[in-house]
DNA sequence: TTTGGAATATTTACAGTGTTAACTAAATTT
DNA sequence: AAATTTAGTTAACACTGTAAATATTCCAAA
């Protein structure tokens, strides 16, 4: 069935046009310029050809939001190597952090849009898991290993993510002028928040753990 | 001149019915269905009449954003009689998280959409400069008495802004739902992360203070 | 009271949006 | 070679924000 094969790649090769043509278009212009008719003269196709490949708009962005995921998990390869988990999840903030700030537009459609999510209803989120998972894994071993004190996992997980994202959410919409007046200070006031958020929830050099709540 | 006075408040009367008429559709219909002809259409207008008094869409946006500011000014009523300035800070968090569950449209347009920040430019955002005055003075007093370690007021003041924004915005954006399943649960599961938070900073009850960063 | 000009409002129009239905041309199967 | 499926296009609908030109209303001075 070379034939079959042949024209499956051709659709798939079309599919990556468009989603190539969306990504350019909402990294150089930003979300709001993206349109299908802009998308459709980048690829030299008529407007309504995307939709033989795309159920609509959404589901455009919903696959570039999938893109992102998998750029944030590669930029957290370097966190193999680090043994102490507590410095492990420091460095998954900042790695966090830098993201958002170098992809405002990708991590937009991964955390703030709500376009993509219309796409995903009750489906599987599939990526997000995996990136929370991890978070989650190494927050239970800083419990484990008397790094945090001991509570809810998933909780504090939760927790952990909410502090990031609201940093880098309130800097990408910019509300934070007042705060951090310099945009150039804007990611090392972020990544200080950070440490003052890991130092504060950290009790390994502390006498006694923290009261449980 | 009365007369000049009667248009005056003629003028404002129509800015009055403006803004209520995008308020209702906004807060019924969402931020992505206000449109300038359904608010003529409500308001028994021609559509390019609303350029009369509103520069453009993102005006009138700016405005609803202010009032947003005054509800959840409003809402922080409750916090005069709290003398013990952690608790008072967990209130205000408390405030915060329910203001923004309760009012995500408004909330959208105070902490999340990009449009009200357009016309903001560079001028004020005056009623956000109190809201967050106010949060940087509970938590210096908190310093200063003793319930916080003692470290740069405007730093710590941005970190729990941002973790209680993180909260509302991951859930208003519907990015919690695979870790808070059901939505009933989401408010309560947010309450405990400020819970968890505050008592993470909180070194009233411990022997020595933590570690200063 | 009439007239002229300012203020207010409307009509028309432009350039754009997402999306659907109807149609055509090419490729594949029968 | 004829029939059928596939791929792509054109035209159209129902919207959007907004600007320019036009019409209407209102008030003060002649």
């Amino acid at each position: 069935m070379g034939i079959a094969e042949r024209k499956e790649k051709q659709k798939l090769e079309i599919r990556k046009m468009i989603l190539d043509a969306s990504m350019k278009l909402f990294v150089e212009e930003g979300f709001n310029h993206v349109s299908i008719r802009k998308i459709a003269e980048l690829i030299e196709y008529s407007p309504t050809t995307v939709y033989l490949y795309f159920k609509d708009k959404d589901e455009i962005f919903f696959n570039l939001h999938d893109i992102g995921f998998k750029m944030l998990l590669e930029a957290n390869q370097n966190l193999g190597s680090i043994r102490n988990p507590l410095i492990r999840l420091h460095k998954m903030g900042e790695n966090y952090l830098n993201f958002g700030m170098k992809n405002p537009e990708y991590y937009n459609l991964m955390f703030i849009a709500r376009e993509p999510m219309k796409t995903l209803q009750n489906c599987d989120w599939e990526n997000g898991d995996v990136a929370l998972g991890l978070l989650k894994a190494t927050i239970q071993e800083c419990m484990d290993k008397g790094y945090l004190a001991k509570n809810d996992a998933h909780l504090v997980s939760l927790s952990v993510w909410s502090h990031v994202h609201g940093l880098v959410a309130l800097a990408i919409r910019e509300r934070m002028e007042k705060f951090v007046p310099q945009k150039e200070m804007l990611l090392r006031v972020m990544m200080e928040s950070l440490n003052w958020l890991v130092n504060s929830i950290d009790i390994s050099g502390k006498d006694r753990p923290a009261k449980t709540v």
